[in-house]
DNA sequence: ATTACAATTCTTGTATACAAGACTGTTGAC
DNA sequence: GTCAACAGTCTTGTATACAAGAATTGTAAT
């Protein structure tokens, strides 16, 4: 965090807000954040600045700023447009991946069928991501790969407690496994479609989420 | 601009931007900004700092911000995503339109089809943001929503751009009635391939585009 | 006891001051 | 004549001070 301050305090509280250590609803002080941080209130305004424009705070006038508490629904809403993204990610991926993207992707979901054997969730979490990484860095749009990047982002804390879920390791590295073969073959409308289902909130899923969800914020609060 | 000072910069510099006010490459000198608009420093590096956390805008250390200069890959690629959120929108609003949206569709569709029928380039470009506003509308997914606007919006140079090309508004009104009728007949699909092919830059017309930009870079130069 | 109003305190919003790095222009040397 | 180095200036980055609005608490009245 030592060459650009501002920088720093942004990923930081961003960091706080997608590992929950910044729960939504919370009002972020900027004292406090500047006392914690040691630096003055400046820079931590500039970050909170920067958090409100890409949507992870809200800033009410002369009220502070607080983290977003996007409802169930929006949630919903942000799965369906990651859903479409990484679908559109998968198709360019089938056209466009070279020799090292292949061995990237295969690596990565090598990795994922060991950690779901092992039913470690925290660790398929992390391998997950690097298996969703690896498509979209083979769709070669670097303007997609970025929104990808910072959607997925801001859905980590609801995708990981998606893997809470009986037996959704396993199912999702299932879908892996089809994902895999139809880029690797080439068939980029079917890697769309294996993706969109893959990510997409459907049915039963759905009423997860809403589940889990309601349990974290009891955990949460009590 | 009254009530919120930082945001009404923000507005008024991205509208600098995205009317090529300011142009690409163009140094955004705070001092010169605070002054101009009758406000110190702090509110305008605020506001510069939403800019550069939304993509418009390139802070560099110690060496200011600059508004971004895509080059003619990374709009092609910007379309790309553009095309699959506005294919995205259309299926949903296939889906999902009420009776109000089909009004306003409707509606929107009518100016369009007055406004090319007299040529006048400036009111379809303004008509067929309406057309495209609609559609979005439509979809009812507040979150897509918004990705659309925000995208749209950072590629309207560009896309008003393209309306100069010989015929472009004819061919554009065109495809808006197959778009509307899938939309109002519901056939999803149908949509979302209409509107894709609508907004991508294929074929001819990538060619068109470079050739657009470098003629523009040139008189704005000269 | 509860509610409403007022005053105080706290926080945000903006301006300004100060420090440090980058750019520019000039001078000197090769 | 050209290139490099140094000094001066300018701009950014951060801190702090000050003003204004919001929240809270206390008191008084019903």
């Amino acid at each position: 965090m030592a060459e650009n301050i501002v920088q720093g305090l942004r990923d930081e509280i961003e960091n706080g807000i997608v590992t929950n250590q910044y729960v939504p609803g919370e009002r972020l002080d900027e004292m406090q954040l500047a006392k914690h941080f040691g630096v003055s209130r400046t820079p931590v305004r500039e970050a909170l600045m920067q958090l409100s424009a890409i949507g992870l705070v809200e800033i009410r006038p002369r009220r502070g700023a607080v983290v977003v508490e996007p409802g169930p629904h929006r949630i919903y809403e942000m799965f369906e447009v990651m859903a479409e993204l990484e679908g559109m990610a998968g198709s360019l991926a089938a056209r466009r991946h070279t020799d090292a993207d292949r061995n990237e992707l295969l690596a990565a979901h090598a990795k994922c069928e060991l950690s779901s054997n092992i039913d470690d969730a925290d660790t398929y979490y992390y391998d997950n991501e690097t298996f969703h990484r690896a498509i979209y860095t083979a769709s070669h749009s670097s303007f997609l790969i970025e929104q990808c990047l910072a959607l997925h982002r801001r859905l980590r804390p609801y995708r990981r407690l998606q893997l809470r879920v009986r037996n959704r390791m396993k199912t999702s590295f299932n879908e892996h496994g089809a994902i895999v073969q139809a880029i690797l073959s080439g068939e980029a409308e079917a890697a769309r479609t294996h993706l969109r289902e893959h990510i997409a909130v459907q049915g039963d899923r759905f009423s997860d989420l809403i589940a889990t969800l309601a349990a974290q914020r009891k955990g949460a609060s009590g």
